[in-house]
DNA sequence: TCAGGCAAAAGTGTATACAATTTTCAAATC
DNA sequence: GATTTGAAAATTGTATACACTTTTGCCTGA
């Protein structure tokens, strides 16, 4: 079992969702899929099961897998989840914090800016979710790694859902302020700058304007 | 898809390993499994794969499923992560608590205490874990509920594997003491309290005494 | 007695077959 | 023209078949 077979699916089809070039409430059909890949059902569907608990596509009993819709309220779920923990990740980090840490970190500020210069914008929304995943990382903490990862991959949906064009540049320049906390080991205003900044994220997105609904979603894209 | 066959065989699984009555390091066997539940080795799959993702067993490629052994720097991470989401959840709760929702925790502290009192040791672990998902579903967020309700069941293996057996008891005085601070809506004292919980169960649990190959365990168990 | 090796047995990984359900679409009815 | 109906097509859910890997256990030879 766990074969790198069905890895692969998943990895493709997540990054297909993330990336939105499968839109919100687009139908999976197993057997195109399987056809796609070149392999059975029996594989696809194992990589939809896998993707169903990420929370990025939902199954409906007999009729089928759709890529998720977030909802408004489950965004701002995942959003407060995301504060608490990163408020005290935030901590741990600084705590524990080391040069060569400080280093990674700054080497990822640098691949974000040159993807934001490159307007890149698939790989600029990863690589800003990315830098709290490394962080997570490098506090040596594999649980909150793996815990946060989750919760960062369900934002990437929302976010591409809802976000601004213009509100990713902030993400990356407020990223470069966390660092400097961090390397000057300023507890009290990494937290704030990392809560903030989470807030602000929040806050970019376009909860007013009308979610298109899905099947609507579909049927222009076809058409 | 997302049949209820297979949710039933997850259900049934999970609460054998978390009741313990599955030890760490045990062989799933697909085709017993199967015969079990009078189903086919398809099924089966599907709830092992679901297993492997709540990490309650380990998937070895062409070898099989066998449940897991946290390890106690896995053990350790879990707690961490835990402290750090349940501390700001504490004074999330504090600042919109209401009677009912102190109600609703004071009937589940009762329940707890029947648990003890009858000397029932699988439905203690339970309901002392529940308190927890029991607390953060009264915050409304549903994401919360969700992802400390993973992490608690990590916890059951691990506290199952290394909790002494006079270390609950403790656990039960302390949830009353937390609801109390909640109900005085005093934050301060009731994130105290939790995050002492968390750490005197973190430190009830005995990784000083060695941890039984799994593979030596099961050949003593069969014994 | 014990290590090594080979064949049989058991078990997992993937594909395919078939049953059950949903979707589609054209014909019939109002 | 809109709506209902019903059969065909497509799609999902489950079981089974088969290839391939691992495990088991006996047999051999030292």
């Amino acid at each position: 079992m766990e074969s790198s077979s069905t890895e692969i699916i998943v990895q493709a089809l997540t990054k297909a969702i993330v990336d939105h070039r499968l839109q919100p409430g687009a139908k999976l059909a197993e057997q195109k899929l399987a056809d796609h890949f070149g392999v059975s059902r029996t594989l696809v569907r194992q990589a939809l099961l896998q993707l169903s608990q990420h929370q990025l596509i939902r199954l409906e009993p007999a009729r089928g897998a759709f890529v998720a819709a977030p909802s408004v309220t489950e965004a701002k779920d995942v959003f407060a989840v995301r504060r608490m923990i990163e408020a005290e990740m935030t901590r741990l980090f600084v705590r524990q914090v080391t040069p060569s840490k400080i280093k990674a970190l700054k080497e990822h500020v640098l691949r974000e800016k040159k993807a934001v210069a490159l307007k890149d914008a698939a790989g600029r929304t990863e690589l800003l979710g990315d830098f709290h995943v490394r962080m997570a990382e490098l506090t040596g903490n594999d649980v909150l790694a793996q815990i946060l990862g989750q919760l960062i991959s369900r934002c990437s949906l929302i976010t591409l859902m809802y976000q601004s064009a213009h509100a990713a540049e902030h993400s990356h320049a407020e990223h470069e302020h966390i660092v400097e906390a961090l390397a000057a080991q300023d507890e009290a205003r990494a937290v704030k700058l990392m809560v903030l900044h989470l807030q602000n994220v929040e806050e970019g997105l376009m909860f007013d304007r009308g979610v298109p609904s899905s099947d609507i979603t579909s049927a222009l894209a076809t058409s």
